[in-house]
DNA sequence: CGCGGGGTTGAGCGCCATCAATTGGAGTGG
DNA sequence: CCACTCCAATTGATGGCGCTCAACCCCGCG
């Protein structure tokens, strides 16, 4: 999941499954914590996100981390590059995927069905990344905050009353890590949203949106 | 063209073309700041840059602007999502380059050659994207012009006497808007690299490298 | 020679990082 | 059930990096 800005309205159109045939495999589970994949490791094979998040992230040396991507259902992750996986994946929490094999793509003739399944992810998913840039590169820590709750609402949202309910499977670091920002930005701007009314918390763990609009606006214009 | 860190040694190996097969267009050539295309065009080729350079652009309403990328020689630009171009593209120089039909990819089935070296190309655009996020996500000022001079060493360097020069086709706002930082930052990034006698100028265009360690350096750790 | 636009440099400030202290909530054991 | 632990989350205080606003420089061009 990257944050992207123009999907409010063309509902974000996964493929519902790479490929049927292909479908050979049984799932995998993970428990929280649990890693899918190292970077640097071999790929052997592809997943897509059934149940619960994992988060795709890179490390550098001297501990300063960025999480490239939430991978919630529906979203596919572990796109290889020369054979190898360029990220570590992290269950944040009980998760099943569906495994897709890559042998078929080894060798340099694509098959057909996976082969285009694939391809169109793969775009699907340079296109998300580039929205990602602008978030990463232009946006003040309000607009952020304000566009990952939108999309967290989008993609996960389940209705609670007459407001939507998000639940926040990661902590507010891999928020942080995720938005170039740090815990207490991310948990200061949290409350200050709380205290506009824009949103309300059960724990830390649960969002209420009480008023989307609002949190739209700012997701788009910072401080209006 | 990303800024990834972790190609030194392993030359980044760009297809050298898409396919041969598919080769039947003849090349386009555009002048400075001329469009090859807009956000929102129907997709009908990519293309793959011969020479001179392109810069991929996405707008916001308020006027905040992020480079996506740019397109040296062998990137390959257009990729297409749902039939749509994401990106505006824009020439910084005479640039030369070889379109592919996208025709046989608008059937669901991928027609093997050219469709196996799209998927290669798009894999390798994904990974070379991770990596850029941690850049405008992670790194200082400092850092991000380091690597980014760095990078087009690697990839546009041409010898001069015992160093190493490049020159720059964009602007120090096409740079900025890449990195994630204002034009005065880019200034006083390169006036400060100057000053520490890492590189020369020649003019604002051409860099000469004068001490690459301590740039890649720099670029890795910020300020050591 | 005057003009204009990109580049550089300077001064000041604001957003967000940093450092630090406190709160809160889940898990554990008495 | 409560006391205790532990870590995540929150809140506060302070500072610095990079943005903003502005002046100036440089150079190509009419």
């Amino acid at each position: 999941m990257y944050i992207t800005i123009s999907d409010q309205d063309s509902e974000y159109n996964c493929p519902r499954q790479l490929s049927e045939r292909a479908k050979d495999l049984p799932e995998t589970r993970l428990k929280p914590n649990a890693h899918l994949f190292h970077e640097g490791d071999r790929v052997e094979r592809i997943y897509q996100v059934i149940s619960g998040a994992v988060s795709l992230t890179r490390l550098l040396e001297d501990g300063r981390r960025q999480i490239i991507a939430f991978g919630f259902p529906g979203d596919i992750v572990g796109f290889p590059c020369d054979g190898r996986h360029h990220t570590d994946c992290v269950a944040l929490n009980d998760v099943r995927l569906q495994p897709y094999r890559l042998s078929q793509l080894a060798s340099g003739r694509v098959h057909s069905k996976l082969g285009a399944g694939l391809l169109q992810a793969a775009l699907h998913e340079i296109a998300a990344m580039q929205d990602h840039f602008m978030m990463l590169g232009r946006k003040s820590a309000t607009e952020k905050v304000a566009a990952f709750l939108t999309v967290l609402k989008r993609r996960t949202g389940t209705p609670a009353g007459q407001y939507t309910q998000i639940s926040l499977p990661m902590s507010r670091a891999d928020i942080a890590d995720f938005l170039g920002l740090t815990t207490e930005t991310v948990s200061r701007t949290i409350s200050q949203f709380r205290k506009s009314r824009l949103i309300a918390l059960d724990g830390a763990q649960t969002v209420i949106i009480l008023r989307e609009d609002a949190l739209k606006a700012l997701a788009e214009e910072g401080t209006p």
